[in-house]
DNA sequence: CGAAGATGCAGGCATATGCCTGCGTTTAAC
DNA sequence: GTTAAACGCAGGCATATGCCTGCATCTTCG
């Protein structure tokens, strides 16, 4: 902390910036924070949490297709792509040929990357427990509904047409 | 949507997917998702939204030095480093070394930075008032502060002792 | 004043993501 | 069956961020 340097006085700062109103700004400061502390926690496997979410979500959709898995973390195609190419790398995913359709590519777990997973899961329990130990049982459960409901491709069209959503989508 | 591909049924999606536990992936795949509806609103003054919130910031601390921005912004000091890069490169920030202490650099808005802003503070609005009319106000207002006991210093700390930080830090 | 530490960044390196464009397949019209 | 559209990705390009290491400065303590 510098000694004298801060021009602003800590009401500007906790007005200007703990309050933003952004919602955007907002939920990618708190994603920033949040993500370090799981990441610190999973650390030890090797395994950042979005690699872990998606080993996850790949072995919970079942050698899911790429467009599967991009709709299913709300993530753009070839995104998840650059994303998937570590993994794939380092022998954790296999990017498999579709038998039918030979357009389509899916994601399939490895031994090697489900073997990884028994070893990540524990970790991220931890830091899942720590988090709720943290923020509160009930808060955790609400804030999960809550960003359900900012995930869903529903929000998106009440957005565009600034209307409630509500339930739709 | 591929026709007949898709190998689980619409509750293991829905119980797999839109309600994971893990709030790191839920803040993930929110911020994604919002992300990019703030960015396409903003998208015709050629600022992203963190590039905005950026610019806002310096503003409002006025000439702050990288650390302090960075505190402010909840980033890691070095990854600020890069971000600011473009804003500099395209003229809308200038880094100034300070008076006092040489290794001190402070972030300066400059008057192109400013005229950007005036152009994009009423985008950014117009996105922030289409997600308030999506969302609803109250639970806006409710977010917030969720969101901003999350991005506090102070969550760290109870995470790491896995405590209930409530009204610390 | 001189050396040890603390500070504030800069840079290199790596992942996380998005957009836009191009290519190979499939499917749907004729 | 050709051919034109639609589809599913891959790649290139750009920003967003973090970690770790090195450098230049301050500060502090003899």
């Amino acid at each position: 902390m510098a000694k004298g340097v801060r021009a602003r006085t800590d009401v500007e700062v906790a007005s200007g910036t703990h309050r933003s109103r952004c919602s955007n700004a907002a939920l990618r400061k708190a994603t920033r924070n949040i993500g370090q502390l799981y990441d610190e926690v999973l650390a030890p496997c090797g395994l950042r949490t979005t690699q872990h979410s998606l080993l996850v979500t790949v072995r919970a959709l079942g050698t899911p297709t790429m467009g599967q898995l991009a709709e299913t973390m709300v993530m753009d195609l070839s995104g998840l792509g650059h994303t998937l190419k570590p993994l794939a790398r380092d022998g954790y995913l296999r990017l498999v040929p579709d038998a039918a359709d030979r357009r389509v590519r899916r994601v399939a777990l490895t031994d090697l990357g489900a073997a990884k997973l028994e070893q990540s899961i524990p970790l991220w329990q931890d830091a899942q427990t720590r988090f709720e130990a943290a923020f509160g049982r009930e808060r955790t459960d609400a804030l999960r509904d809550v960003l359900a409901a900012l995930a869903r491709p529903g929000f998106r069209a009440a957005f565009a047409r600034g209307a409630r959503p509500d339930e739709a989508g």
